[in-house]
DNA sequence: GCCAACGTTGGC
DNA sequence: GCCAACGTTGGC
């Protein structure tokens, strides 16, 4: 079993989105490392959601599970999304997406300051500068810290 | 294989 | 909207 943290932008995929769908593909992942850590991703993997560039909600919102394993990302062959890569084609798929499954949304948005406070999030990628990544993996004790706050009222 | 230029991310 | 940090590209 691994844990990720996985951001998304509220407005093209968030929280809402996911609940609604209840599966839905996570997609449009272009940077190596985080294409890599989606490759190695299991069925029944946990994984937080996290959501980006909010002016006022930024932070973690939900939790999610990993619901069919890594496979060609569609939008890299789709001259329509704005994830087309002309460098991709059928011999040489660049990008890998999954499917997550959405498993509760938290009453309460962890923000990046109170993940900041939490003694158990000192050594987490996510807040180290310049963090960049938008797949990064999680220990079970950083996991469980930030749902544990998240589901707190 | 180096590295300058450029593009992107994401907090603020 | 700004800009620091980082990733990628491409000339040499």
């Amino acid at each position: 079993m691994q844990y990720w943290l996985m951001k998304s932008e509220p407005n093209v995929y968030g929280i809402t989105h996911l609940k609604h769908d209840r599966v839905g593909q996570w997609d449009g992942v272009r940077n190596y490392q985080a294409r890599n850590f989606i490759r190695s991703m299991e069925v029944g993997d946990c994984a937080i959601m996290y959501h980006s560039n909010m002016k006022q909600a930024t932070g973690a919102v939900g939790e999610m599970s990993v619901e069919v394993v890594a496979y060609p990302d569609p939008t890299q062959f789709d001259k329509e999304s704005e994830y087309f890569d002309v460098q991709s084609t059928p011999d040489n798929q660049r990008w890998s997406a999954v499917k997550v499954r959405f498993v509760r949304e938290f009453t309460t948005l962890v923000t990046l300051d109170t993940m900041r406070a939490m003694p158990a999030l000192t050594h987490c990628r996510l807040l180290m500068r310049g963090n960049r990544l938008s797949v990064l993996p999680l220990t079970k004790n950083e996991y469980d810290a930030i749902v544990t706050k998240g589901m707190s009222s």
